[in-house]
RNA sequence: GGUCCCGUAGCUCAGCAGGAUAGAGCGACAGAUUCCUAAUCUGUAGGUCAGAGGUUCAAAUCCUCUCGGGACCGCCA
């Protein structure tokens, strides 16, 4: 029984209710579900209702408006019951002592920033993983949106009694850093005014790999200029052959009729393209491999260094950061699939084909294979590529087996929609991890389309176009895209429009919940000092016992918010409870019997309390959420 | 071919565990400021909850199918 939970506390006492009746003999039931009570929707219903009967009923083999009058009449019995009313089909409508919702203003201000607290987790410890977007490249307007909704949740997590680990994988292996870092070289080539370093068609042109090619040099000078003779023939030779495309360019313009030139060449430019890139290749193979790794480490570091900038910016907090590199290195894929092989759930087989689109090439070959349909997943999973290397999937498993290692309870992860397909072979790797329990938890946040006044922005961060996040922090700021983020389920697709969210900023939510704290607190300021709980009886005007209860029900709120993982439900609660306050402030300016100040003395220092309520609400709640609670503004 | 998400007011979205007459903001219209912060409030208009079946005392909510929108299928990351 959780006495700060008004809603749970009765939910309980009617459980004891019926268990007694059970005992007696007068629900003829052996087991007995547990009771839930709820603000009904309309509030000319009470202010406490339950539907235990209609669910009692059928089970019981007794009408439910029967089962309603027995149990309604031992309710109307419990502390603090006002009245009892059996409704429409089988519904127990109640209403509460006008003290014992008073009381809750005495529960808000003791318990503080407590307050909401629960304690359905039970100390279990759970380990969320969010963003982990790839090192390389800054964080961009849609990665934000994982970002927010992870980290607000591992905070509605935390309020309700779980051990949190807030965790970013960093995929700092694999091919992609390693091409990362040779963008990197050919920038940092350019800067030391050698003009025929390019960047490749496959690799990272931003703005940002120069910022970290400067960086480099910075760092380390010329120390990384051991170009050899095969490179430099390399540009050479790429010098010449422009020259002779141009040549043969105008050549075919002059020559062949004019409706065969653009087709001559598109070809010739596929043609020279492949022969670019291939040369690209030789560079790159002129670079040493020691020389690669060194820029690859500072380029990852460079570019985590902003992206850790960016999180702190969105009040982001990330408790590990862990390195794939790392893991990879130290054996812990292989341990992976030892652990896996002793299960006997691994073996050389062949793939089925894909039936994605972009399978023409695919072709049969025997591999190394996770019996992942064991666990429900469509097909087994390759874990060992033709030449030999680790799929992500396997250094995957890895991570998770080490998340696990490491004491969570519960993993749950924040993927993009984009990784959707990838859900049931994670489970399923888990699953066999960890004994066949299902305790990997996706949640999977659709993806944000950007638009700039109406129109799509496409982002790719090889193409170079993407809204980095670090600009629209600097037009909006963190307050405001996280409540656009929180305003809206996260698995529903979203527009994001840069114009329209940068000049919108009046009109947004965030304020109008800030300003009742701010309002709250621009009360306070004038009246400052110890409060006396025996003047709450003073409250009495419906829009203050509405407020009241609006209040009570907080704890229940982030309850259900946090079962059902669902931090967005916290931003709505908060509007409305803002709604309820500025609407009795605006009666106060209507009518000054209303008012919060000067009133009669008792009348006021009870008020003050309600307002103090209010205002710890706003801030617990606003405090999951990851939005700051101005005291003016 | 298959998997996942979505479809609720003109727009953006809620709808709490299946529950009582489906809600909010924006936009439109009509009002409120000598007075605790008008970034506020009060009121009006606006709905076949995509469609069709099914389960149930009760369906926007659960199940099936259809239509429409999005994401996806691999030895990529």
């Amino acid at each position: 029984m959780n006495p700060m939970n008004i809603f749970t506390h009765y939910g309980a006492e009617i459980t004891a209710i019926a268990e007694k009746l059970a005992r007696d003999g007068k629900i003829p039931l052996d087991e007995i579900p547990p009771a839930y009570c709820e603000p009904p929707r309309d509030s000319s219903h009470g202010e406490l209702s339950t539907n235990y009967a209609l669910i009692m009923a059928r089970p019981a083999k007794m009408p439910p408006k029967e089962l309603a009058e027995i149990l309604a009449k031992a309710i109307g019995e419990l502390d603090g019951i006002d009245s009892v009313s059996v409704a429409g089909a089988g519904f127990i409508n109640m209403t509460l002592e006008r003290q014992k919702w008073q009381e809750r203003i005495t529960d808000i201000l003791k318990a503080g920033e407590k307050w909401g607290n629960n304690n359905i987790g039970k100390g279990q410890s759970i380990n969320v993983e969010y963003v982990s977007a790839n090192p390389t490249g800054p964080l961009h307007a849609a990665h934000a949106r994982g970002g927010i909704i992870g980290d607000s949740l591992a905070n509605l997590l935390e309020k309700s009694g779980y051990k949190i680990t807030r965790e970013y994988y960093i995929n700092d292996a694999g091919n992609q850093v390693d091409v990362l870092a040779h963008s990197v070289y050919m920038r940092y080539l350019q800067l030391l005014e050698d003009e025929t370093a390019k960047v490749g068609k496959d690799e990272y042109p931003s703005d940002y790999v120069m910022e970290t090619a400067k960086n480099l040099l910075d760092a380390r000078g010329r120390g990384l200029l051991n170009r050899n003779l095969p490179e430099v023939s390399a540009m050479f030779i790429k010098d010449i052959m422009r020259k002779a495309e141009r040549d043969l360019e105008q050549s075919i313009i002059e020559n062949f009729p004019k409706n065969l030139a653009p087709f001559i060449n598109t070809i010739l430019r596929e043609v020279e393209g492949e022969l670019e890139s291939s040369i690209d290749e030789q560079l790159r193979d002129g670079l040493s491999d020691e020389n690669l790794a060194e820029i690859r480490d500072f380029a990852i570091d460079d570019i985590m260094q902003g992206i850790k900038e960016d999180l702190a910016r969105l009040n982001i907090h990330i408790d590990r950061f862990s390195s794939e590199r790392e893991l990879v290195a130290g054996g812990a894929v292989e341990k992976a699939v030892d652990t896996l092989k002793k299960k006997d759930l691994i073996y050389d087989g062949i793939p089925k084909k894909p039936k994605s689109d972009k399978a023409e090439d695919w072709e049969p070959r025997k591999q190394m294979l996770f019996r992942s349909t064991a666990f429900g997943d469509d097909v087994d999973r390759t874990l060992k590529k033709s030449d030999g290397s680790w799929t992500y999937f396997a250094t995957d498993i890895a991570y998770h087996l080490d998340k696990l290692n490491r004491g969570s309870d519960t993993l749950i992860n924040i993927w993009g929609a984009d990784h959707g397909g990838y859900v049931k072979r994670m489970k399923s790797a888990v699953a066999a991890l960890s004994g066949g329990e299902d305790n990997l938890n996706v949640q999977l946040v659709q993806l944000v389309k950007l638009m700039d006044k109406g129109e799509p922005v496409k982002m790719s961060k090889r193409a170079g176009t993407f809204v980095a996040l670090s600009d629209v922090l600097d037009a909006v700021g963190a307050d405001i895209l996280r409540f656009i983020m929180l305003t809206r389920r996260g698995d529903q697709a979203m527009d994001f429009d840069y114009a329209e969210v940068t000049q919108q900023t009046r009109d947004n939510p965030v304020f109008y919940v800030q300003y009742a704290h701010a309002r709250a607190h621009s009360v306070l300021n004038q009246k400052p000092g110890e409060r006396d709980a025996k003047n709450l009886v003073r409250l009495t005007d419906d829009g203050e016992m509405q407020l009241i209860r609006h209040l009570a029900s907080f704890p229940r709120q982030v309850e259900a918010a946090a079962e059902n993982l669902e931090p967005h439900r916290i931003a709505f609660y908060l509007i409305e409870l803002a709604g309820l306050f500025h609407a009795l402030w605006n009666r106060g300016r209507e009518d000054a019997h209303l008012r919060f100040l000067g009133v009669e003395a008792e009348l006021e220092d009870a008020r003050l309390q309600l307002v103090e309520a209010t205002a710890i609400v706003l801030q617990n709640g606003l405090g999951i959420l990851g939005v700051s609670a101005p005291k003016e503004m």
